[in-house]
DNA sequence: GACGGATTAGACAATGGTGTCTAATTTTAC
DNA sequence: GTAAAATTAGACACCATTGTCTAATCCGTC
């Protein structure tokens, strides 16, 4: 309450950069051992020791163990929310050859959203916490998925406006777009094996294509279909 | 090693039957209490309580807490599998009406292998604890995604052989196709909020329009685009 | 009813974690 | 250089948990 976030206002520079490190790398390694051990198995001291700071620096900071574990919660979420959308602002806008185009964005959706560090710590954390922090859940679901699915459906939206795409429910579609992306992953991810370029570029290049199938213009449907029946 | 599992074989019965209501019911209150707490946040006296035994029988069942959690992890996995072959297996033989069959195929795997307890249990706690207990992760990989995929692989097999389906290749058909069902439950389904019959229904039958519209027979997908486009 | 295995409650030491406190030390501002 | 703020190591009380032990009790079998 009293002086935790801005100690005191005449401290700037290096000061204030100084207690930025101590926080992040408290943070950082905080997000490392929740991740690891839980919630309940992550201990101050373990926590402090990979930080490199004393366990009374992170009390200090941190009135206690749980507000540290929101406060990191919040932080990783919003940096992958800023990552995410900094991804769907760079989708082109030319409509040439949408199966790459939405490849490479499931490629950089995929390494940075779902499979990095941050991806796995959201995923495992709230799972295992969710129910005993409720406001923390909801929060993720809005932020979180629930924020991806809903740019991701406007994505959707303009190209089908364009023509490029035939969907019904937008928000379905999206959901389905995700969850095609995941197919592959979420046994891999889980375990937290990296896979290699070559594997996330054609599982994405896969769950594109399933989904062109189903969504794509009709055109597109209509010749691939051709190109099918003549392989029979 | 010496009387855990048969304690003398000359009870016969009751005691035998007795025995076993305790151990069920040590397994149950366990899963109950890991899936609730975590591992490490679980504690020997809560599921004690739970199960309404004495701390004391606990240990002479299972050693240890390690030992406990291994054998609820197997007990619970090999429920899910049973259940799993019992869903496969009433699969109809009829192709007549693909889309309902398919749909009433993903509600009741939905329903009995992936958003009951068990379910939840298996995600939760190999998703926690995975890392920790490699052997064990390895087992559900193979024993659950794994089997499943390998099961509906096959019986994508036979459809396509039957012309009902247009696949390429099957575990990845297999793999969207629990991607599909998974979509608007793994957010919910998380949390443990149970969903009513109509969304389980719903959200199935959405998931298997976009397999077909992407995987289903020629005919079908020129029939359906034909629909789409005379809805313009 | 008596035996024997299973179960029970409770006490117990050992361990490890949380959160507080203090006194010493370092870092930064001026 | 000095003063203020931040950080540190270490000790501390407190509490929960694990796993063991014991003596009493239950319950089916004979």
């Amino acid at each position: 309450m009293k002086s935790r976030k801005q100690p005191a206002a005449k401290n700037t520079g290096h000061t204030q950069r100084g207690q930025c490190v101590k926080r992040v790398s408290i943070v950082e390694a905080a997000a490392e051992v929740f991740c690891r051990e839980g919630f309940s198995g992550a201990s101050i001291d373990e926590i402090a020791a990979e930080a490199c700071v004393s366990r009374q620096t992170i009390y200090n900071h941190y009135r206690e163990k749980e507000t540290l574990f929101v406060a990191v919660v919040e932080e990783v979420m919003s940096r992958a929310n800023a990552r995410l959308f900094s991804i769907l602002s760079t989708f082109p806008d030319s409509d040439d050859n949408l199966e790459d185009d939405l490849t490479a964005f499931a490629v950089s959706l995929t390494r940075n959203c779902i499979c990095n560090q941050d991806g796995k710590f959201l995923r495992k954390l709230v799972q295992s916490e969710g129910e005993r922090y409720p406001h923390l859940f909801e929060t993720w679901r809005q932020h979180g998925p629930g924020k991806t699915g809903t740019a991701l459906a406007a994505l959707f939206s303009r190209l089908a406006h364009k023509g490029a795409l035939q969907i019904d429910d937008f928000d379905l579609a999206a959901r389905q777009f995700l969850a095609l992306i995941n197919a592959d992953l979420q046994i891999i991810s889980l375990f937290g094996e990296a896979l290699t370029d070559e594997q996330l570029e054609s599982s994405s290049r896969a769950a594109v294509q399933t989904f062109l199938r189903a969504y794509g213009k009709p055109a597109t449907r209509r010749s691939q279909l051709a190109l099918e029946e003549a392989n029979l």
